[in-house]
DNA sequence: CTCAAAATGAGTTGCGTACCTCAAAACGCC
DNA sequence: GGCGTTTTGAGGTACGCAACTCATTTTGAG
């Protein structure tokens, strides 16, 4: 009877600079110099100070901390040129934010540029030296734009790669898939919904250059080569993320081989692609797996002639960089499981 | 080369309640007063500040209002006493927050309860009134449990709903997904995996009486039927959420129908499942699709036992609750984009 | 026109931190 | 023990808003 309720509680703490300098026995300023790793505090000294936060937990009030700054925190997003549905969807939801963003006193700023050239990727990314406290960039992996994420980190920016990732750079996060494990989960999609039947299986991507697009045709083959080495995988088709040009490939490569069961789409063009399997007459009968949700292929699962689209989430990748950036820049730890982007499987009845 | 790249701002605003008020030609008080409905402003003039706050898309600096509010906000989190292992990680994460909610000077506390005792849930429910800003709630749909929301959201309290709706009460905010649709999609996964090959399904949930196992029932049922009608859906059992209780239950059904090729588990009890499976010999032939990521439904798909997980994120959850009751509590707009709980399918490549 | 009620102005205080200055104290070195 | 240097204390200002008081003006009803 008096057990059936319990209570338990979580996070409190209401102490402030004040009570540290109290308890450490030192004054404010000390507190404060301690805290932002200022200059003429006596090593002993900072310890004992640094031990009492630690003690107590004390967590600075970030509002507090937030309006004495006085300035505003300015971040870039680093965008491609060009009309990709999906870094457009990124940048609708950043403007989805907008209110959010000022109510913070946040200024995001949109830098759309050829991130495909590493020069003048690198260039652009030179140029915000200085200019901002934090940068996210849609990056190319290439030497150049490496040396400039680094500079950038060297300067004090804190940098974000996103959806496409330079892991040899310093950048403090990247906010984006593992496209190994998307084209694994691909892989065994097409296979386990293909079954029992024997056949081949096409594959087209944009480019093999593509350094995401590599990963997911590395993860789709693992996969395809050890659990369902019964079907056969035709060469790579090469697309160029084009509707017209996949259409094409795909509406000879059908007539070619009349035993295809199942077709997996590593990049864009899932227009051109539905369309060749439309014309042929088998768009119900292949098994098929794209990437991405747009308006498009939220059609074409809804007509059952794709089958499963494999997707990041745009709108948690632009929130999540935000965030991400934001808690660089406060010197406050990221909650890691909040900002890791899924793979997310989408079929007609799980449609967000 | 000129336009190779372009810039675009996301969010300025660098307006103050000072500038509002200079700009309407009223004093800082008269705004304030219109900002918090506060009573004494002549309707005229009301309007004409709130023209210009929107004109001006005005938006009051967050950490100066959490600032001068003083007090700190209270959350209550009102979840089941029990082993429940979904809910024990949506309070894990909880605690996982803890850093963040006290840099945020936000108090939450956790109050279990038996949540399946309408009378006792809304007693439970009625003593947090005025005690808190905003109260989480995992709900049962029942008449007294509605009132007590209800009375909740009148005298002030923010109330979101949590795993579990209530949807007649008038509770601000429901963080969940759609049961029914999260019951197609295990109906389509288990139709589209088993594949041509005719036979029984089988379908065992913790109770009918649970309005999420009920949804998630209809949901399947509803595109057996209407999609995969050449397979034979066997009568629901009633497993209780128990491992031994299911084990028994599933064992014996296995051993009456040979020709069982697809098993949907609509609650908990996986393990008890997988154990069946297992011992008849039948783990990898069968289609076995169940909810929840746990450990052991990890290792379920990790060994082929399980083919899918449907869940929800817990964490996502968690976090979700926490970030509506707070943006409800400063009369925030909600990223409705943001706070949307999905569902997750989840295979063994793309396991987070 | 009068007068009470309503509306508004002007001002204050405090929230917890960042950032700054200047004086005072403690320290280390010779 | 005296010196310069380093360390520390004390205090102030500012950030933008909430919440309050009190005086003053405006308004509308009689």
């Amino acid at each position: 009877m008096a057990q059936e309720t319990s209570e338990g509680l979580i996070a409190s703490a209401a102490l402030t600079l004040k009570d540290i300098a109290r308890e450490a026995g030192v004054s404010l300023a000390t507190v404060d110099r301690v805290l932002h790793n200022r200059p003429g505090v006596r090593p002993a000294t900072v310890r004992r100070v640094q031990e009492i936060i630690a003690r107590n937990a004390f967590q600075p009030h970030v509002a507090a901390a937030e309006l004495a700054r006085g300035r505003a925190r300015r971040f870039a997003f680093v965008m491609p040129t060009g009309a990709n549905p999906f870094m457009q969807q990124i940048e609708a939801y950043l403007g989805e934010m907008s209110a959010w963003l000022s109510a913070r006193r946040l200024n995001v700023e949109l830098i759309n540029t050829d991130v495909f050239d590493p020069s003048v990727l690198a260039a652009s990314l030179e140029a915000l030296s200085g200019e901002y406290d934090g940068v996210a960039v849609v990056a190319l992996d290439h030497p150049a734009v490496r040396a400039a994420i680094n500079d950038l980190v060297d300067g004090g920016t804190k940098v974000v790669t996103l959806v496409s990732d330079v892991p040899s750079s310093r950048r403090h996060h990247y906010v984006g898939i593992d496209n190994i494990a998307a084209g694994r989960t691909a892989g065994a999609l097409v296979g386990r919904l293909v079954g029992q039947k024997p056949g081949r299986i096409a594959i087209i991507a944009g480019s093999q250059g593509l350094r995401d697009h590599a990963e997911r045709i590395f993860g789709f083959n693992q996969v395809m080569g050890s659990e369902f080495s019964h079907l056969d995988i035709l060469p790579l088709l090469e697309g160029r993320d084009d509707d017209d040009r996949s259409e094409q490939l795909i509406s000879r490569l059908l007539g070619k081989h009349p035993d295809i069961v199942g077709l997996y789409n590593v990049g864009a063009g899932t227009q051109g692609v539905a369309n060749a399997l439309t014309e042929a007459g088998r768009g119900k009968e292949i098994v098929f797996v794209a990437h991405d949700l747009t308006a498009m292929t939220r059609r074409l699962l809804l007509q059952g002639t794709l089958d499963v689209a494999i997707s990041q989430n745009p709108g948690h990748e632009a929130r999540a960089a935000v965030r991400v950036l934001l808690s660089l820049a406060r010197n406050e730890p990221i909650l890691s499981e909040q900002e890791k982007i899924r793979i997310d499987i989408l079929m007609r009845d799980n449609l967000p």
